[in-house]
DNA sequence: TTGAAAGCGCTAACAC
DNA sequence: GTGTTAGCGCTTTCAA
């Protein structure tokens, strides 16, 4: 166990005090040139490499910054975490990621981790048993926390979303545009806000076109590939079929869609399809689902360059609230005129 | 900023020494049981969260592991983190994770950063474009790292892989077994040695079977949709075409069926066809694709109870490679007898 | 431009 | 069973 050195090693090297070295490791303009020269040579030399303990210990700050997930497993995520580890490595933050597994008590257990060590700054999305975020707050303390795709809505926190509303909306309008007017939805679990916003897109873009609202039409899910599977069935034994249906995510769509196909349903001539998330499913399925792309990196480092904002101070009470753009792309699924 | 109580403020609330709070609060049988539960008591009423610096800066241990891994966003990586974080958070471990965005300097900054967080071991998935890791080995210095996935073959590391070489032997000898005498492979980067494997695997089954190496019927790409489409192209143009083929990868292989199907060709009849990974693609194109179950999770898991066991001095000279078995999914894609 | 010295919060001899 | 004390390595006043 060879020991690392230390600013003292220098320092005695040198015949000069510890805190001259301190100094000149951080480039202080307050010591001579040629000393903070030689420091640095000597530093390479002795293979130094400075002690983030000791500095945190001193300064508070650890240049860490905490993020909480439901779950790592998934296509949204990694692309959400890539987005984030991209923008803090730009700015020499690391990550130190956990996941909830959706428990809210194992969320407290991360959020508790956390602040143990003392990160600068922490991202939560929350668990989908979250009840809401009281219990939290008083952890959060002083640090600076930014939510992220599942965020509560509370004024007082930071929160970058996906305009899931907007989106839903557009997609709606966009199958209408294309003639249908029995319109399903089938969403995911409506206690996640995501989910119920996705739903309430759906709905205004009914009542933007004088369309009746249907509950009969709205079924919720798990949004596995088993649930698209039940949802085609149930598709199937209805006796006043819609002619379009919106899928909360890829996944489930397309699950539903190769039911229906295998039972001779035609898409999108009989049902129009579209899902949500512009997974790598949509462009194996035939006909390519129509979906709405949604920019997991793009969140990813929008959350990062907030939070940094709020890390040095620079907090914009106006913009507590992000809501990013999640275009609508348009595939085979839901074509139903002019195109192949 | 209120400042956050320390044992300190515990013992003079309580009138004994800060380090018999140090002591109670790890349990310390030397401490009374009655001091201890007091101790605790007083700790919450306080609010009191152990510094991990200061702990940290005294013992010299973290309880954090490094992960670096080539990129983040991959379904094959979140699967591997999911493994690894719930493995970690089971011990109490927390990660740090970055990318090397597949640049070996890029790579070699974060080992420095990992190492000056004084992580407690490391875990690597080698950059594509790593040389060796000669210039790693110094800076690894008396931390424990093992190698998952993408390795160097180095006796003096332990690593944790999927059996490459032997999955795709068995799925060549699968396809073999349906009929198939023309085969074609259509690979990854060989400096990679999981493609380099995959397709060593695949000769060798040639050889098992004694059937003929063609040298024009391998091919290397990138593996992406388009490399899909290319390879679809430049089988349509064979005189002498394939009657099997194995991409080492599910998304190329999806792609590459699609535009061959689009052409005319009959998938199995024609040609049959075997991917890798298990994506959820596999589920979703007609007729679904044959692959090797790529174990994510597990390797995560694995590779963190490895990490502990030679941080907790335990190191198994005896298995310093592990290989993980990668199970081949038969499906429609290369049924040609009998089944449906 | 540099040095001395205190202290961040915790642990672990060593003493009693 | 508990207290005293000396650091872990660094930063930062204050003084020179």
């Amino acid at each position: 166990m060879q020991k690392t050195s230390t600013i003292y090693d220098i320092a005695k090297k040198m015949g000069i005090s510890p805190a001259t070295v301190s100094r000149g490791l951080q480039n202080n303009e307050a010591v001579k040139k040629e000393t903070r020269n030689k420091i640095f040579s000597v530093a390479r030399e002795l293979g130094y490499r400075t002690n983030t303990f000791a500095k945190s210990l001193r300064t508070g700050k650890t240049r860490t910054i905490g993020v909480i997930v439901p779950t790592l497993n998934s296509n949204f995520m990694s692309a959400v975490l890539a987005g984030m580890e991209t923008a803090a490595a730009n700015e020499k933050y690391n990550l130190i990621v956990s996941q909830s597994m959706e428990s809210f008590e194992k969320q407290k257990v991360c959020v508790h981790a956390m602040m143990d060590r003392q990160v600068d700054g922490l991202l939560i999305s929350l668990a989908s048993d979250s009840p809401d975020i009281e219990h939290l707050r008083t952890l959060f303390a002083n640090t600076p926390v930014v939510f992220f795709d599942r965020a509560e809505n509370t004024d007082d926190y930071t929160n970058i979303l996906i305009d899931n509303f907007k989106s839903a909306r557009k997609l709606t309008q966009h199958l209408i545009e294309q003639g249908c007017t029995r319109l399903m939805h089938i969403g995911g679990n409506k206690m996640r806000k995501v989910y119920a916003d996705r739903l309430e897109g759906f709905k205004q873009a009914l009542k933007d076109n004088n369309l009746p609202y249907n509950p009969d039409w709205m079924m919720d899910c798990d949004l596995s590939e088993n649930a698209g599977i039940k949802a085609a069935e149930f598709i199937l034994n209805m006796k006043d079929k819609p002619d379009g249906v919106i899928v909360a995510n890829d996944h489930c769509a397309v699950h539903c869609m190769l039911y229906l196909q295998k039972k001779g349903i035609k898409i999108p001539q009989d049902i129009a399809f579209a899902g949500f998330n512009n997974d790598a499913v949509c462009k194996v399925v035939q006909p390519n689902l129509t979906t709405v792309d949604y920019p997991g990196h793009t969140l990813g480092e929008t959350t990062i360059q907030m939070l940094l904002k709020h890390i040095s101070g620079g907090i914009l009470a106006n913009t507590n609230t992000i809501l990013l753009r999640a275009p609508v792309i348009v595939r085979a699924s839901s074509l139903r005129k002019g195109q192949a």
